[in-house]
RNA sequence: GGGUUGGUAGCUCAGUCGGUAGAGCAGCGGCCUUUUAAGCCGUUGGUCCCGGGUUCGAGUCCCGGCCAACCCA
């Protein structure tokens, strides 16, 4: 049976039938090929190499077998150029009529965009100078061996590189998105990444960074001789940090569970345990609003070094974000830039700035803002300072303190900047300054004017720290976490301690405005 | 939760004053053996987000809803 007239049979029926669509047209495509005895779907496929090895260890004749997704085909008669794209990149393949033969140049030329194939042939370059496989040329019986050339060989144990010159791996049967506009939608972006993986390279580029990102702030932890480790998600009582949790249910143990919304009171467990340096990548949960900076699921790094404090920590962040911006971006100096593309501001990471939090507050508020009364303070915070929408009425003294640093200094700390002495009401789990015991020994690291990373000096003192928990549970028993505090007692070295949230920390680095686009499957309400 | 903007072919988008639903690309057919946003000729394709209303007539106007982006809380 001849594929062209299946084609043409094809064609007439859907416009008879008035069903015609594209993927109408693939399950056809895709039935012809089963009635001509073609699996296109196969288990497996052994490649030689990638495409971009086999483009960066290109000699001219050199056999290659390559596996990849159809993203692009330029018909040219008797002769057709298509590109293949793997994990690594694109090659450009050539196929030629009277060297397929009548049959197989039928099946090659009725492929569509976004089937998986394998290709066989050799390496050449065109007139265009593009590196490009000249489908089906060559043995195609073993893989060819060069002194020279560094080319990876099958990690099959040899393997013999396939006799067909292309096999069909999986045939799409939906459409890609569109070749040069990409796929612009963000609904369909966020929803269907994959599809935004294919169409937008840029995309994948991103997310193949973040990836990176990760890795090299494993690498970093693991150089200093910390240990990763993994602590409950499930947790009986959420703390460490002040947020709304999402409540889940286990069916056996007939009880509720919280999902944890911080790392921090496991994370001192295990110090108390004798794990002296400790850090855990992992998802927090939090059920709040989702916003440009906010998802419910978020990736957050926490970190805890005995015999540290807070300025053992400062110098941690400084180091782990230096290390993690020259590894991925190859450079300390990050442009961000606007809608239009252009650079909208630049972030120099050489050089790191400190502060405290009471001189930045009053160089926004006026130097006697801690002179004058509360009743004061909130009077001028709504009026002069215009944040009266910003501070609820059930606000105390240091939250209306904490809106004016909020809303007035952290916007503006673009330039990386540890704001330290923060006052002890902020940080539950803190020790205090001692040259000024109103404060805390914390540290905010802020880029591009968000928060990008807490830490502080690790209250170890269970008594102190009994008090303060107890005081913000509010007298309800049941919030007060006495496992950990029952740890405390056991002894708990003194350490510093340090959280980043990671998706933000993307954000900054690879210069992305909202969350989402660090994310590769936002939070989005079910349609 | 409030405000603004948007939802039209597979994709990116037009659609005037309310009067037969459009383009480019993709798809399909034809020509073309080193092209690359290949080119040339022909051609198929629509739940105009959903539900009401006004009207002789609604993609367009009105009301309600869904989803998204942005801003605010």
């Amino acid at each position: 049976m001849d594929f062209r007239a299946d084609s043409c049979f094809i064609s007439r029926r859907m416009s008879m039938d008035d069903t015609n669509s594209l993927i109408e047209q693939r399950k056809a495509k895709l039935a012809a090929l089963r009635s001509k005895g073609i699996d296109p779907f196969r288990n497996k496929f052994t490649p030689t190499e990638t495409c971009q090895q086999a483009r960066a260890n290109y000699l001219e004749g050199r056999e290659v077998a390559l596996a990849g997704r159809i993203t692009a085909h330029r018909e040219m008669g008797k002769s057709q150029f298509i590109d293949i794209r793997d994990q690594s990149g694109r090659m450009q393949v050539y196929a030629q009529k009277n060297v397929l033969g009548e049959e197989q140049w039928n099946i090659f030329t009725h492929l569509d965009l976004g089937d998986f194939i394998g290709v066989r042939g050799t390496l050449f370059i065109t007139k265009t100078g593009e590196i490009s496989v000249k489908l089906g040329s060559g043995t195609g019986v073993s893989p060819v061996q060069t002194s020279s050339s560094p080319a990876p060989q099958p990690k099959t144990g040899g393997m013999p590189i396939p006799l067909a010159p292309f096999t069909i791996l999986a045939k799409a049967l939906r459409p890609p998105p569109a070749k040069w506009h990409g796929l612009e939608d963000t609904e369909i972006r966020y929803r269907q990444r994959y599809l935004d993986l294919i169409g937008n390279p840029e995309v994948r580029e991103l997310f193949l960074k973040r990836s990176a990102i990760v890795h090299e702030i494993r690498q970093f932890f693991h150089g200093r001789g910390y240990v990763e480790v993994e602590t409950p998600v499930m947790q009986a009582i959420p703390g460490g940090a002040a947020a709304q949790p999402f409540k889940t249910w286990h069916n056996a143990l007939g009880c509720e569970f919280y999902l944890r919304i911080a790392l921090e009171l496991y994370h001192k467990r295990l110090l108390v345990g004798g794990i002296d340096r400790l850090f855990e990548i992992g998802k927090n949960f939090r059920n709040e609003g989702l916003s440009r900076r906010h998802n419910p699921e978020f990736t957050m790094l926490e970190a805890y070094q005995a015999f540290g404090d807070y300025e053992t920590m400062m110098e941690t962040v400084e180091s782990l974000i230096k290390h993690v911006a020259q590894k991925v971006l190859g450079t300390l100096v990050i442009d961000i830039k606007d809608a239009e593309g252009k650079v909208a501001k630049t972030i120099d990471l050489t050089k790191w700035k400190r502060a405290k939090y009471k001189d930045l507050v009053r160089a926004v508020a006026g130097q006697d803002w801690f002179d004058v009364t509360p009743a004061e303070r909130r009077r001028r915070a709504m009026e002069d300072l215009k944040l009266a929408g910003d501070i609820a009425t059930g606000y105390e003294d240091f939250e209306v303190t904490g809106a004016v640093f909020e809303k007035l200094v952290e916007p503006t700390l673009i330039q990386p900047t540890f704001v330290t002495h923060l006052p002890k009401q902020l940080v539950p789990l803190a020790k205090l300054s001692p040259d000024d015991p109103s404060t805390v020994e914390v540290f905010e690291c802020c880029i591009n004017g968000q928060e990008i990373a807490p830490g502080y000096t690790e209250q170890n003192d269970p008594i102190a720290q009994r008090e303060v928990l107890e005081h913000q549970a509010g007298g309800e028993q049941q919030k007060l976490d006495e496992d950990f505090l029952v740890a405390l007692e056991h002894g708990m070295p003194p350490a510093g301690g340090i959280g980043i949230g990671i998706d933000r920390l993307c954000m900054m680095l690879l210069g992305q405005e909202s969350i989402r686009d660090v994310i590769l499957f936002p939070q989005l309400k079910p349609k």
